[in-house]
RNA sequence: GCCCCCGUAGCUCAGCCGGUCAGAGCAGCGGCCUUUUAAGCCGACGGUCGAGAGUUCGAAUCUCUCCGGGGGCACCA
């Protein structure tokens, strides 16, 4: 028998490779190339609602899944099997099998890739039950599942290892089912209204549309750094230039952050960009999509995302929550004293500039006390290098963040569409990295000789597709929504 | 980067106030059984107690370092 080289000899391993040996001995292919006709194990099960107990049919199905467990043996045994669509009982009987096969049956492991032919029926026990007619080992399980009445709990093995736990707990599978009905209705509904999707660059060089530190990486043939995409706007207000008037991209972005409950570095990210729109018309449709895709997943969690959602600006959450008008006080000398004066602790006020310290305020005052979807409308131009000013707040900005449960999920704003405009904020971005700003926005001439080119009124959005995967998932952390996250190396 | 917590058999866990503390259930292995279903009954196996160093007559247990994980802080369109 063989062992994995690199394994230690192992009692449970080498059970199962002796049965593999076993199998092939008896000229049976433990690896078959297929098994057309298969139904869903749903499908088998539907409809026999009627069916009594001790109730026979003879009614033939072919199902196929992995082997979830075994009662009983000897003559008689039952076995679950189960696939993405649920759990199947099985009956295998010495007298309809043989002798031969009920044997190599009863040495299939827990595991096992399992094909079967069998009749539907209802024990006297009750349960709908298929009868064993004929059976064939589908793929040979050579490793020992997680426990199959525990499942599997240890989180590092959970995330690193993340087929045994889709294997092993139902609820992550469905969690990944749900993620990708999430996904298509999102498409669904962006694709009703007359967008087209697009894929624009994940490797660019240059780097734009969010504040953020980018990752670096090299191309040989070309000799130069690329970076990964920290967004998709610059690219897709191209493609409104170009007179894809409704355009949206949904994909991966990557910043180079730290980990925590709400980040990973990579991350899923829908932006839209929409011709004659403002923000307002922007915050609509986020709201109706969201509330549509909650409808068409089945989403049935505490908070209520259906339209319309609460908009507040930032001015007034701030001031409901600790008392400060940061409008009032438009300086950092002034904000500092109104932020000590309000008794709140903790606060940068010597070093951080005056849309730094709203910002902060926002996200320690306001953000964690967020539970039903709100929008938080007109933030500091400063922050904002790619929203178009407010037409009637001067120093504001026309961009808003959704909110909900404690996280921001969607940013959007009337889209700056001035090339001189956007040539001064690019500027401003400049004097800030070169004052060791890490995040600032790169210069994009190329971008600026697009909006040249005129650009239409525009309005746009990037809504967190892994946030909204929680929100509608009740998920408090990231990790648990995204298949793969990173881990520590 | 800082602080706190965790790491015992393939899986889920107990033991941890230093001295039969190497334990249980499930899986696996052997045997029995034609209606089981939290995994039928009986039996025998199975662990370098994350790794290393230290304290001690004696360490899974106390200390330190490292590795891995979780949570919090900092950071974070």
């Amino acid at each position: 028998m063989t062992v994995v080289e690199g394994e230690r000899p192992s009692d449970l391993l080498a059970a199962r490779r002796a049965k593999l040996d076993r199998l092939r001995a008896a000229g049976i292919d433990p690896f078959p190339h297929d098994f057309p006709g298969v139904v869903p194990i749903a499908e088998a099960t539907a409809g026999w609602d009627h069916l009594q107990p001790g109730e026979e049919t003879e009614r033939p199905y072919r199902v196929a899944g992995r082997l979830a467990a075994r009662r009983g043996q000897g003559k008689m045994a039952f076995l679950d099997l189960v696939d993405l669509s649920g759990r199947l009982q099985l009956q295998a009987r010495v007298d309809v099998l043989g002798s031969e096969p009920m044997e190599r049956l009863l040495e299939l492991d827990l595991g096992d890739i399992v094909g079967v032919d069998g009749t539907i029926f209802r024990t006297r026990r009750g349960e709908l039950t298929l009868r064993v007619d004929d059976y064939a080992v589908l793929a040979k399980s050579l490793r020992p599942p997680p426990d199959k009445h525990h499942g599997l709990t240890d989180v590092e093995t959970r995330f690193r290892r993340r087929e045994l736990d889709l294997l092993a707990n139902v609820e992550a599978r469905e969690l990944f089912v749900m993620r990708a009905r999430i996904v298509t209705a999102l498409r669904r509904y962006l694709d009703d209204h007359g967008f087209i999707e697009v894929e624009t660059p994940v490797l660019q060089p240059l780097y734009g549309g969010a504040l953020a530190r980018p990752f670096v990486t090299h191309h040989n043939a070309l000799n130069r750094d690329l970076y990964l995409r920290i967004a998709t706007e610059l690219y897709l207000k191209r493609c409104v230039v170009g007179g894809l008037e409704r355009v949206y991209e949904l994909g991966k972005d990557f910043r180079n952050e730290g980990v925590s409950f709400k980040h990973n570095p990579e991350f899923t990210m829908v932006e839209w960009y929409e011709a004659y729109a403002d923000y307002g018309a922007v915050m609509d449709r986020v709201e109706v999509a969201v509330g549509q895709v909650a409808e068409a997943c089945g989403y049935d969690g505490e908070v209520d995302l259906s339209p319309p959602w609460r908009r507040v600006t930032l001015r007034e959450a701030i001031r409901e929550r600790c008392g400060v008008d940061v409008m009032a006080h438009r300086d950092r000398e002034s904000l500092a004293e109104a932020i000590v004066g309000a008794g709140l602790e903790g606060y940068d006020t010597q070093e951080r500039s005056w849309p730094a310290l709203v910002d902060d305020l926002l996200s320690r005052e306001v953000e964690p006390h967020i539970t039903d979807p709100v929008f938080i409308v007109d933030y500091p131009k400063e922050l904002s290098p790619f929203a178009k000013d407010h037409r009637s707040e001067p120093g504001l900005v026309e961009r808003f963040e959704a909110f909900c449960s404690g996280m921001e999920i969607a940013n959007g704003f009337t889209e700056l569409n001035d090339p001189d405009e956007q040539r001064r904020r690019f500027e401003a971005q400049q004097r800030l990295a070169l004052a060791g700003d890490e995040e600032a926005q790169p210069y994009d001439e190329v971008f600026v000789e697009a909006l040249e080119q005129g650009m239409p009124p525009t309005g746009g959005v990037g809504l967190g597709i892994d946030r909204l995967v929680m929100l509608m998932t009740g998920r408090r952390s990231i990790r648990e929504v995204v298949l793969f996250p990173a881990m520590r190396d």
